[in-house]
DNA sequence: TTACAGATGAACT
DNA sequence: GTTCATCTGTAAC
């Protein structure tokens, strides 16, 4: 397909994450799947830097675990982690070698291989429910901790990116974090002007206290 | 619009 | 052992 543009090279990760995540908006997540519908296809609509060591909002802020190892490997490739025992969350792994930084795949707007990702999620009233959050997102696109460690460069992977039309700078927002505890401060969300499929800003919820007896 | 339950892994004491 | 996390669905206001 054409309109793909290509895959974006390794080099265009190997930058500081929140140099990458605004560039990301607009970009094509392809999802190779088995049988003839053909892989699914997904417009990046709002992502989030985490950068490693600087940053205590990060995976990485403490250091290498058996969770988040592939965050400190090269970048160009997909990092997926279980959050709060029922989702998946997608990183792409930016910067160099073991600075662990990641930019999270929030939302997107599914543009090909729509009515899997509706099996997928019979929750969803409208098409941009879709994968609008990063735990629905990886529902309708069917990633798990089995494709940590995708490298999103190579051109026979499971799950890849593509150059597709990037959004001009006009038409790219930024803010606070969503649901992150700490630096709250940080304005490296980053999303699409005016897109419905982009997901509600949600503040952290400082704690959850169980309830006395 | 705001609040909380829910299930699991990892970090922390 | 305890606390908390890059969240979502549902219910009460």
């Amino acid at each position: 397909m054409s309109e793909l543009g290509g895959l974006l090279p390794r080099d265009f990760y190997a930058r500081a994450a929140h140099e990458v995540a605004p560039e990301l908006l607009g970009r094509l997540l392809l999802r190779e799947e088995e049988g003839p519908d053909g892989p699914l296809l997904l417009r990046i609509t709002e992502v989030e830097a985490y950068e490693g060591a600087i940053d205590p909002a990060s995976h990485g802020f403490r250091g290498p675990t058996a969770r988040n190892a592939t965050m400190f490997g090269p970048p160009g490739h997909l990092y997926v982690y279980w959050i709060y025992g029922m989702h998946h969350a997608a990183n792409l792994v930016c910067g160099d070698v073991d600075e662990s930084h990641g930019v999270l795949i929030r939302a997107g707007e599914v543009v090909q291989g729509r009515p899997r990702a509706i099996h997928r999620r019979p929750n969803a009233k409208q098409h941009t429910e879709l994968a609008r959050g990063p735990g629905r997102l990886t529902l309708a696109l069917d990633i798990d901790r089995s494709l940590d460690g995708t490298d999103v460069c190579d051109p026979g992977a499971a799950v890849r990116v593509y150059r597709g039309t990037p959004l001009p700078a006009s038409a790219v927002r930024s803010g606070p974090r969503t649901g992150v505890s700490k630096a709250h401060e940080t304005p490296w969300r980053f999303w699409a002007a005016d897109d419905r499929t982009v997901s509600p800003y949600r503040r952290h919820v400082p704690k959850k206290r169980a309830a006395q007896a």
